[in-house]
RNA sequence: GGGCUCGUAGCUCAGUUGGUUAGAGCGCUACGUUGACAUCGUAGAGGUCUGCAGUUCGAGUCUGCACGAGCCCACCA
């Protein structure tokens, strides 16, 4: 029984009990369910958080959908695993703790040398990754401690490794020469999508290599001219056509170049002069061009952002102070031809703000394009193009499904080494010219190790099924253990932002591994913005810890207002105002359920809950039918991923059904208990997905086992009772309404008068409802038509005219159902216009017409009675 | 340049294949608080669904254009 003087739940009392129950019960782990031979498997690998981070509210987000998915699915009986993990973050973890150390003894990472440094950065990571895991379990998130992972432990080490390995010996993993972004200083390539682009204003300059050379180029940067080994221009560029094709040996600035004149598509006519000089170690474009063309490869550049040595008094000098002395020199020898102001994009590191220097490299690739014979001679970007195509794979929402496909199939070779010391190493080592791709060093002496690291996305890529135990759970092309319970997992729901950095590598290194989809769904939930819509940021300072929130307004009200109001890919507002509603709604169904529990008999809680009791009076077989509908909407809606259209649901039928009507009645009428018990416990059920804490916490003051292992409910398949209790409603409803308006003394007395064959009966019967359903009215009396009534007010519904006797303010009333009646006029009016349009009936469905037909004739039946009132007063 | 999302009540947002008089919560107004709940109840006011044009018997919903807000991708020589 629930204590009588708790009147509000408290949710910091009960949450960490409820927790610690669920984890030791062992049902987090699916070995432990009770589960039918049948059971299907219902699996989601956590996205795994930074151990840097603290939890912001977009985990939260997170957390509670895939909570509430894990908590449904279990309660439907299937073998459900959620598998929790941390991800190492390498580029990130890497340099807090540089910062850290910094700050703390003022060292570099390079003064400690390696081994100290990355002892300091898993003391650090040890420290951190409790806070992001405890702070996951305050979420009430159901997971399965037991198979915890990291992405950098010794499994997952052991699976990343005979992944490369794999890859290497498929050729899908390769060691080549290409443009990278390279940042000077954090000395490492970044990906693409790590690369940021700032506005900035900068200088366009436009001159000619030298007298002899017949075309004027624009550039920003002059100082990678030293290494142009051709012009580019648009072939459609009539300016140009005569050159394209012809060489030229130019003296740029002291230096002797080699130029030719090609033409690409890439290059506009209208930019500058038209005319591009081609740089093909410090561009990818134009490294893409000399490719195409055959073209010598002259690096300019080196990994300081210094001019290499050979370049006179160039060598050796930052890139910025180079441009200034060859500017400088095009305009003592008269070549420059103009100088002008533009804004364009610099690429910035995305971590340290520093400007990217293209630079030629060698790097290690995964080829996406590359056939292989066991995926049926298809390529990893055709297998994963196909997934989306064939809806192998399915986006929620579903235009995702383009992006994904647009942007997969623009997708270049993946670089996947990492300067950096934390992280996954490669297992290769190189002997002078000499590489080996192995887990240990070869025979022999001299063998050095390779001292990059992998991209993050690497180990990530492989996260469905790294953590299920592979590559010891893949025996002969054959899945065993975890691996063949729960792969392909059932859903992926994570942010739309990292789409493809993620999604699109964790399908393709599935099919390299298992040849299969590594889940059968994409959830992307949207971004919660700030109240005033903008992206919420440390920098910014306007983010919110959902730890405050927690602790203010407690875990369920943060769940619900996270799972309610929004739709799937689409941003949030986060506003604490719905956190409070939704703070007094879990109170709302606390003190439905202080209530029941405390007015039933002891006998009665322990039914059980799976058998629906028998209905006596109106009231019940109402809302015995309205329970059924309500399950059948629920489950339909979690089915289909709808939690907001399922929540909308419970929230109607828990406040505006339960509450405000049913439990009203179970006042008045009694021997309610087998049915208010049944109604709870279905109810609580039904919730606890959203809720879990609070639901948990009533279902324990009645119970000896867990809500989260019950069973759902299970809708008959008994049509809707069409009852007339929605007349009861439209009456009580009415009255109050006249009540109020007119100010009735709750003394007086209500006569009704009826006609029409069902309601008098009706009414008859629920006499007493009516009367004590807050009409405020003592007595009430029904009366067939005929009757004489003084001072009468009316309402009408339905088929009842209702008249309140008493002291009524005439013109307030008569001002009422003028207006009333003028609105009325207006829809008969619009009514006709429709119905006397040919084409409307003509074509219309005829359901519709007779529904439109039906409408007009009951405006004017209301009409007549409101004019009818309108005399009498 | 290519693509995407959004514009509905004062605010935050729903609106599920086009079909009754477009909904909810908060806020506001009035009344109330009777033993589950003041984190409460009852009722009310408040909308030319951004604009224009089109398709349709019928458009918040579909199409085109315009305006406004925001996001993503590519390029920026």
């Amino acid at each position: 029984m629930l204590n009588e003087l708790e009147k509000i739940y408290n949710p910091i009392e009960n949450e960490d009990k409820i927790y610690k129950k669920w984890e030791e019960s062992g049902f987090f782990n699916p070995d432990n369910l009770k589960l039918s031979k049948d059971a299907k498997s219902y699996t989601i690998i956590l996205p795994p958080p930074n151990i840097t981070a603290k939890l912001h509210i977009g985990h939260s987000a997170m957390l509670a959908i895939e909570d509430l998915l894990v908590r449904y699915h279990r309660l439907v009986g299937e073998r459900t695993l959620w598998l929790p993990g941390t991800d190492h973050a390498a580029i990130a973890t890497q340099s807090v703790v540089e910062k850290k150390i910094l700050a703390e003894s003022g060292k570099t990472r390079h003064d400690l040398g390696r081994a100290k440094f990355l002892e300091e950065v898993w003391k650090f990571v040890n420290e951190t990754q409790a806070t992001i895991l405890h702070q996951t379990k305050k979420m009430g998130s159901s997971m399965d401690w037991s198979r915890l992972t990291f992405t950098l432990d010794e499994q997952r080490r052991k699976a990343v490794q005979a992944m490369f390995i794999d890859m290497y010996r498929e050729g899908v993993i390769y060691r080549g020469e290409r443009i990278v972004n390279w940042c000077p200083r954090c000395h490492s390539t970044l990906a693409d999508d790590e690369v940021e682009y700032k506005e900035q204003k900068a200088k366009l300059y436009t001159f000619k290599y030298d007298k002899n050379f017949p075309i004027s180029i624009s550039t920003t940067r002059p100082e990678t001219k030293l290494g142009d080994v051709a012009v580019a221009v648009n072939s459609k560029d009539k300016r140009y056509q005569e050159y394209i094709g012809k060489e030229y040996n130019v003296n740029f600035c002291g230096q002797k170049l080699l130029i030719r004149i090609i033409s690409d598509y890439n290059v506009e006519s209208e930019f500058g002069t038209g005319a591009l000089g081609v740089t093909p170690a410090h561009s990818m474009v134009d490294w893409q061009m000399a490719i195409a063309n055959q073209l010598p490869i002259i690096k300019v550049i080196d990994e300081d952002a210094l001019i290499k040595d050979g370049y006179g008094a160039y060598s050796g000098l930052s890139v910025d102070k180079a441009r200034e002395m060859i500017v400088a020199e095009l305009n003592k020898k008269g070549l420059m031809e103009k100088e002008e102001e533009i804004t364009n994009n610099l690429s910035v590191c995305y971590r340290c703000n520093t400007p990217i220097e293209p630079l030629l490299s060698k790097q290690w690739f995964i080829s996406v394009d590359k056939k292989l014979e066991r995926l049926g001679n298809k390529s990893l970007k055709e297998k994963a193009l196909e997934a989306a195509e064939k809806r192998d794979i399915e986006f929620l929402p579903e235009r995702f499904n383009k992006s994904f496909k647009d942007w997969m199939a623009n997708l270049h070779d993946w670089c996947i080494s990492r300067q950096i010391w934390f992280g996954h190493e490669l297992p290769v080592w190189y002997k002078g010219e000499d590489v080996y791709v192995g887990e240990s060093a070869p025979q022999g002496v001299d063998w050095i190790k390779d001292q990059d690291t992998l991209d993050t996305w690497f180990s990530s890529g492989m996260w469905t099924f790294s953590t299920l135990g592979w590559p010891d759970n893949f025996k002969n092309g054959v899945k065993i253990g975890d691996l063949a319970k729960f792969h392909p997992t059932q859903v992926l729901e994570t942010g739309y932002e990292i789409l493809t950095l993620w999604v699109s590598r964790m399908i393709m290194m599935s099919f390299f591994a298992l040849n299969e989809i590594p889940f059968e769904k994409v959830y992307l939930h949207g971004t919660i913005l700030d109240k005033n819509g903008k992206k919420m940021s440390k920098s910014k300072g306007n983010g919110v810890d959902p730890m405050e929130v927690i602790e203010k307004y407690g875990t369920d009200a943060l769940r619900l207002s996270l799972l309610m109001g929004s739709t799937p890919g689409n941003d949030s507002r986060y506003n604490e105002e719905v956190i409070e509603t939704k703070r007094n709604f879990i109170n709302k169904l606390w003190n439905i359920s202080r209530f029941i529990l405390g007015s039933v008999s002891e006998e009665s809680l322990n039914q059980d809950y799976k058998i629906c009791p028998d209905g006596k009076t109106l009231a019940d077989n109402w809302i015995l039918s309205e329970m059924n509908e309500l399950v059948s909407k629920v489950s339909k809606n979690l089915d289909n991923y709808e939690f907001s259209f399922a929540a909308d649901e419970l929230n109607d039928f828990t406040w505006n059904k339960l509450a405000d009507w049913y439990l009203e009645i179970a006042k008045i009428e009694k021997d309610k208990d087998s049915i208010l018990v049944y109604l709870l416990k279905n109810l609580l059920i039904l919730w606890h997905p959203f809720i879990p804490y609070v639901t948990e916490t009533i279902w324990q003051s009645t119970n000896q086992d867990l809500l989260m292992v019950a069973s759902w409910p299970k809708s008959s398949n008994a049509k809707k009772n069409a009852n007339n209790f929605n007349i009861l409603q439209e009456v009580v409803t009415a009255i109050r309404n006249a009540r109020s308006l007119n100010k009735i003394e709750p003394s007086q007395k209500l006569k009704a008068v009826i006609y029409g064959h069902n309601s008098l009966d009706l009414l008859n019967s629920q006499k007493e409802n009516i009367k004590n359903l807050k009409t405020g009215l003592s007595e009430i009396e029904i009366f067939e038509k005929g009757d004489k009534i003084d001072k009468a007010i009316t309402a009408v519904v339905s088929n009842i005219e209702i008249y309140l006797i008493g002291e009524i303010d005439e013109a307030k009333e008569k001002e009422r159902l003028t207006k009333e009646a003028a609105n009325l006029e207006k829809l008969i009016l619009l009514q006709e216009t429709k119905l006397n349009n040919q084409d409307f009936v003509g074509r219309a469905p005829e359901s519709i017409v007779n529904a439109e037909k039906e409408k007009l004739a009951n405006y004017k039946t209301e009409l007549l009675k409101i004019s009818n009132s309108l005399k009498s007063l």
